[in-house]
DNA sequence: TAATTGTGAATTGTTAACAATCCGTTTGAC
DNA sequence: GTCAAACGGATTGTTAACAATTCACAATTA
């Protein structure tokens, strides 16, 4: 499979994506400053990678970092940025989509129903922080095939995003949404699958 | 002033700040890769906040990180992406005005004026990377005066665009459409300076 | 000769120790 | 009793040494 290449994520990437999913999650308050030496413990490495990880999610918005001060899960944003947010969210995955349909294969469908299939075991047992990933992991698969540049844009509007999102329910309204998605693309139906994901980004 | 607290900018920041305008104004190919001992030396200071400088201008979009590999200055976006990007940079950049324009004080003036000034003096002489810097930092301080919260996301936006731009030429154009940001800035009228933002977002 | 395999220097990745800073608490002066 | 300065533990910031990986080039083989 083409992901073979990625398959040896870095230590920090694989560290990012944890602590991205759980905070979205709202597995994390933000009275309490994020500690490195519990982090590096916990994973198992020093305090270098875990540094890392951390100014990564800050830098994406997950996590706010003030100097000597270390880091801490940042807040929702206001109302107004959040629409802004919403807008350039939806300007970006429909560009995207517009660019990679046609190009998309069977391969493709295949892995967008992989991460379907898991976000819907996900649902079924309420994992907050797998949801949280695995609804991520679609949009930015759509996003990362029509242009792995604009991945890292698209990560840090989104994270910021889904701040406001942290108490998830509606399972089923989730799992439903996405299903729309993976089928008008699995269809190379641009109008229904742009109307699919403008109607899952809330 | 309230950049008081700011002023002690971590050493993290001078570096990506220095590191940014040289390789915006086209002073590093993309075919060197970038060695992170050089420049520790070059800064006086140890291979760790180069790399988390380095780490930061990659996620910026500026540097293209590969593990193992070090970084490679990235290359300018393709035509169908620059212009999304600038539609949302303008979409940013007019947002974040109408939000912080009448709350700008005589003192936000001044340092605009200031930073007008060194943009002059930076044309004068020629100074690409002092150029590239002083057009980033008047636009970057009106993001912040909005909202600090979306000041990464228009860094990793406008620092993609200006890849494009490397060879800066015609200085007094940029002068002149920053004079007129400024001074509309200053009247406070949103209408004309958003016209003047969107003229010098090219 | 062309392709392949070693080999070693150069480079990035990680670690642990040390330095600088922050913050709650105590101490002391008035 | 109140306030401010000073102490000490905890935390972040930086460094230098070490480990793992990459890359260019030479040696070997067919």
């Amino acid at each position: 499979m083409q992901l073979a290449e990625q398959s040896v994520r870095s230590m920090r990437e694989q560290i990012v994506d944890t602590l991205r999913a759980e905070v979205l999650a709202g597995a994390w308050t933000n009275h309490a400053p994020v500690r490195e030496q519990a982090l590096a413990e916990r994973f198992g490495v020093s305090r270098g990678p875990i540094r890392d990880a951390l100014q990564e999610l800050s830098r994406e918005g997950v996590l706010v970092y003030r100097p000597n001060k270390g880091v801490r899960v940042n807040t929702p944003p206001a109302e107004a940025e959040r629409q802004l947010l919403q807008a350039m969210r939806r300007e970006m995955e429909s560009f995207c989509l517009s660019q990679c349909i046609d190009q998309l294969t069977s391969t493709d469908d295949e892995q967008l129903a992989d991460i379907l299939a898991e976000l819907t075991r996900a649902c079924d047992s309420g994992d907050l922080s797998s949801i949280a990933d695995c609804d991520l992991a679609m949009h930015r698969y759509l996003v990362r095939s029509a242009s792995s540049e604009l991945e890292a844009i698209w990560q840090s509007i989104a994270s910021r995003l889904l701040m406001d999102y942290s108490r998830i329910d509606r399972f089923d309204q989730i799992v439903s949404e996405h299903e729309a998605i993976v089928e008008a693309v699995k269809q190379r139906d641009l109008k229904s699958a742009q109307q699919a994901i403008n109607a899952n980004i809330i």
